[in-house]
RNA sequence: GGAGGGGUGGUCGAGUGGUUAAAGGCACCAGACUGUAAAUCUGGCCGCGAGAGCGUACGUUGGUUCGAAUCCAACCCCCUCCA
């Protein structure tokens, strides 16, 4: 019996929409989950983001681990009361950082040796105690295996290596895990761009056995088309009755394609990363808000959308902001950004639900060239 | 009226004989960002040209020199102090 039961209402080709619930309310997907790496989804309030309709934010481990330091946050009531994210809670497992802090990290078969970017202080991570942090410390709804993030552009043996390790962690991870009744673990299917790897790693991660299947190092570079082929041939060897979840995964085009090939959760932070740069994002892609058109554009960014950001300023107002390097640029753009996901997993839902989601993804493939078109024309 | 300092590309500001179409910052024009070492990074930024290159440019005019933003003279303007 796993912990968070997963319902299934409808399905579209291989798309497919549900709800997972957890102890701490319901999760409806697809779903996308805003990045929360250091207990705050950047430059939001809470508020915001459950106003925006998440369900479920992410937090790092890592992250927390340094900074403020996992026994602590136990210490101050666990991640849900520190951060004040009532809803359900996933935490990465540091994995990530294998790839991302590969220049600070050394590997061995027991786990990974970080050095510390803020301090340069040594961490052990092993697979036990990222599960201790995570579930126990932290006390994440879902925890994540610890896995290496398999760079792009190895080689067959490599990826095979680094697979089979992913694989040892994660029985690992889930021996230390345990059983929970109100707490999940994910798996994390790796394989590089490897047909047959990626259908053994998935294989030999249901022989483990978890509450959800995460797919891994993708969108490390090897771009629109692989990873769409990945998904091709990777999703149908997961079980229909979990939830799947593509790990870093992407731009609004990235989602719809994924969502077409069976993926249900997803998380980004392109959102709130490329607000604070100045860029709002839309069916037709990325909107450099800062460009001089919108000097004396008074339109909102999307009026249809129930968000404040999207509706109640206008392009020429954020602009302003931009420009004159005001904290409320990166809020606003951060908001509206995260609140168009939500809308987007939203209308995918929907569509799913009225069997409509082959013309939906049609639209908007074509609104998106659309938008690649007018750019690459400026 | 006297003494001193200064005028450099959109702007601030280096540069005091050739390697200077002229550092750097800002502004401006664009681009990137995918399980967050990122409120970050990259490119462009006198004109024409695809390019080699050509033209123009350091207050103005003239001069010295093979060569001047840099040296000299006169003029114009700005600032500080003293009367």
């Amino acid at each position: 019996m796993t912990a968070f039961p997963y319902t299934i209402h409808a399905t579209d080709g291989a798309a497919r929409c549900g709800t997972l619930s957890t102890s701490h309310g319901d999760i409806q997907t697809p779903a996308f989950m805003p990045v929360g790496t250091a207990a705050t989804v950047k430059a939001l309030y809470m508020d915001q983001v459950k106003a925006t309709g998440a369900d479920i934010i992410l937090g790092n481990t890592y992250h927390l681990m340094l900074r403020p330091g996992a026994e602590r946050v136990k210490r101050l009531g666990g991640l849900h009361k520190f951060s004040t994210w009532q809803g359900p809670m996933l935490t990465d497992s540091g994995g990530f950082q294998v790839w991302s802090l590969s220049k600070l990290r050394k590997m061995t078969e027991e786990g990974v040796k970080f050095r510390s970017h803020i301090d340069g202080s040594e961490h052990n991570l092993t697979p036990e105690r990222s599960i201790e942090i995570q579930s126990d410390l932290l006390g994440a709804d879902i925890s994540m295996q610890l896995d290496e993030c398999t760079p792009f552009g190895c080689s067959e043996e490599e990826a095979r290596a680094s697979m089979e390790l992913s694989l040892r962690w994660g029985a690992r991870s889930k021996q230390a895990f345990g059983t929970r009744d109100t707490q999940a673990l994910f798996g994390i299917v790796q394989g590089s761009v490897f047909e047959n790897l990626r259908r053994e790693s998935a294989e030999r991660s249901i022989e483990t056995g978890y509450d959800g299947y995460a797919i891994g190092g993708l969108a490390v570079g090897e771009g629109f088309e692989v990873m769409c082929e990945v998904l091709d041939y990777t999703t149908p060897h997961l079980p229909t009755a979990r939830p799947r979840y593509l790990m870093g995964v992407g731009k609004p085009i990235d989602l719809v394609e994924s969502v077409a090939r069976g993926v249900d959760m997803f998380d980004c932070v392109l959102p709130t990363r490329s607000g604070r740069h100045g860029q709002a994002w839309s069916d037709w892609g990325p909107i450099n808000i800062k460009r001089a058109e919108f000097v004396d554009d008074d339109s909102p960014l999307m009026p249809e959308l129930n968000c404040p950001a999207s509706r109640d300023y206008s392009k020429a107002y954020l602009n302003h902001l931009f420009r004159s390097g005001e904290y409320l640029s990166a809020m606003l753009l951060s908001w509206h950004n995260i609140a168009y996901f939500q809308d987007l997993t939203r209308r995918m839902r929907e569509a799913i639900k009225a069997g409509e989601f082959a013309a939906f993804r049609k639209q908007f493939n074509e609104r998106w060239q659309e938008g690649q078109a007018q750019r690459s024309g400026n």
